[in-house]
DNA sequence: CAGGTCGTTCACATCTTCGTCACGACTCGA
DNA sequence: TCGAGTCGTGACGAAGATGTGAACGACCTG
């Protein structure tokens, strides 16, 4: 018989990053981080997709629940937000990382000064 | 000397904030709060739920017992009062949290300078 | 009865969020 | 190198959520 009752939390961890979608929670390193609703929706489909590329039209309709207009730029607005407040809790990390003409991709990176080789965006 | 009757008397510990429910008391820094009844079931219950979100309608019904109608204030109103209270107790700490749309979250927390991701309103 | 505490409800003030723009910086292929 | 398209970023107003002070009555207690 399978765990159908079982609740079972979902916990998504993204290096010091902690989502949890059921609590309406994100921690980081632990601490709560204070995300509006919006907010919290993006950085959680984001965070179920981990290190893969989600393209705006997915991100959007996962977030917004519905088809994204042409030249709509919600999701870019909301990237920049979270990468804020992100960049406040943590600002040794990147996590956001924009490939061009596709989409986002969330990944845990440590932010490394004094090495221009690796370009994180 | 065990007996089999205790109850294990419930001690909720915050940071420097301490409830024991059945004594119908709370402390700070081990100074006794001046709580009414309303005022301290509800922050029992958000102890109870220390780091967590906390719905308003999750907390009426914990506290009033009842399910809550809509547009009720009842428990922001209440939040104030502790708030008030927690402030003039312990000024250098914020314990009860505000996450928009959500609910309340009790935690501990140092009055630090702004910090746009924890700092909590 | 007089004064105080408590719980509830209102009305108004203040703050957040959200969606959208506009403008400038950036990327990449021609 | 250049130009078209893509992305970053700050600002705005409207709608709605939350903060806050106060009024009111019920309930003590002396």
């Amino acid at each position: 018989m399978a765990q159908a009752t079982k609740p079972l939390p979902e916990v998504l961890q993204v290096g010091p990053l902690q989502v949890v979608p059921d609590e309406h929670l994100a921690r980081a390193d632990g601490r709560a981080l204070m995300l509006s609703i919006r907010e919290l929706r993006l950085l959680t489909e984001l965070a179920r997709r981990a290190d893969r590329i989600v393209s705006r039209e997915d991100l959007f309709s996962l977030v917004w629940g519905r088809e994204m207009r042409a030249r709509d730029r919600s999701v870019d607005v909301y990237v920049r937000k979270l990468r804020v407040k992100l960049e406040a809790a943590l600002p040794a990390w990147r996590f956001i990382h924009t490939h061009f003409g596709f989409g986002y991709r969330l990944t845990a990176e440590r932010q490394q000064p004094s090495n221009g080789s690796f370009t994180t965006r």
